[in-house]
DNA sequence: CATTAATTTCAAAAATCCCTGAAAGTACGG
DNA sequence: CCGTACTTTCAGGGATTTTTGAAATTAATG
């Protein structure tokens, strides 16, 4: 499944166990259990920590370290999702700026330059709004979701009412607070 | 880029140059190109039509087939997405749903049930939120995009409003598209 | 229906990615 | 500092994926 989350198969397994495992494993526990090698786990491991995937623990008497995945989905979800933002997405946009910066002469330059704006636009709004979103609480986020399309109704009721009542954003917010 | 959009590298160059490329191009044009085998260019428009990811036309007088990408990116994002969707996520959530019909006697099954059940929860939501979220017009849902987490003052707003004026749904939006 | 231009298929080569075991590294307790 | 328990590194080999050219296929034309 994660394969292309950009984690690979094994890292993807060794992920999955420590999430489904009822307590926390070392990677000892990791190796036999999957089969794999000592240090193809170790490896693995190493991965998972540099996406800030892991959490781990010391044993009193005890010198291995046990790890295990956090309990919370969408902590997951978000971590990799912006793990990948910062590593993926914000390097390419900087390429295309640099392109976008480029000097533009004939049509075909103009043309060119015209879908790399729009390549640019949809990446960075996503970004952005990606950024923004990440602040939200597991709780409000499903909310949001489950509103899905209605949003667009709300978004429309938004506007119509601020124009209809005369009242800016601020003092709508006033009223539902003082309402709720 | 679109090596973690469940695309090949060389799928991806394919579909870059027929993205920025001014006029539609025919398979020997990008083979030349590109400096890609014939053969090569081949399959790669033919996975990119698995995708539903390209326009063609033909000419009068020429009996090769000319290609090029759709020019709105939002809609080059939302068909990709679309479909990976329905390769990946939906048969994701079959078999996380075959796995949660399994009996659980034990307290790790339980456990394991748990969370299982947790990955099912957000998977399933958010492929329903997308399935929303792809009929809206890319103008909606740049707007959307813009208001971000503004979202959850509005999501407040709305329940608060709701419970302050004692109205339902439906009358909201009637006020709403009266005074629209 | 034979010819020819264009495209597709497919097995094998080439390139890439991933796993392993041996060796080196680290840190703790005595 | 030495021994021990554990972890990490890395070159080499194995597996997988990607690319290719030759051959097969398709379809338009005279």
């Amino acid at each position: 499944m994660g394969s292309r989350w950009g984690i690979s198969r094994t890292v993807g397994q060794i992920y999955a166990l420590l999430y489904i495992s009822y307590v926390p494993l070392n990677a000892d526990d990791i190796a036999f259990l999957l089969s794999f090698s000592r240090s193809n786990v170790s490896m693995g491991l190493k991965e998972l920590q540099s996406w800030r995937l892991l959490r781990s623990e010391f044993r009193a008497g005890d010198r291995r370290e046990y790890f295990r995945a956090p309990e919370d989905v969408w902590e997951i979800f978000r971590t990799l999702a912006d793990e990948r933002r910062r590593r993926e997405v914000e390097p390419t946009l900087s390429i295309l700026r640099e392109c976008l910066l480029d000097p533009k002469s004939t049509t075909q330059d103009e043309h060119f330059h015209t879908r790399l704006q729009a390549m640019y636009d949809l990446i960075s709004m996503a970004n952005e709004w990606f950024v923004d979103i990440q602040k939200l609480s597991a709780e409000d986020l499903t909310s949001l979701m489950h509103l899905g399309a209605q949003a667009k109704k709300l978004l429309h009721a938004k506007n119509r009412l601020l124009s209809f009542a005369g009242l800016n954003k601020e003092e709508i917010e006033e009223i539902s607070d003082s309402a709720g």
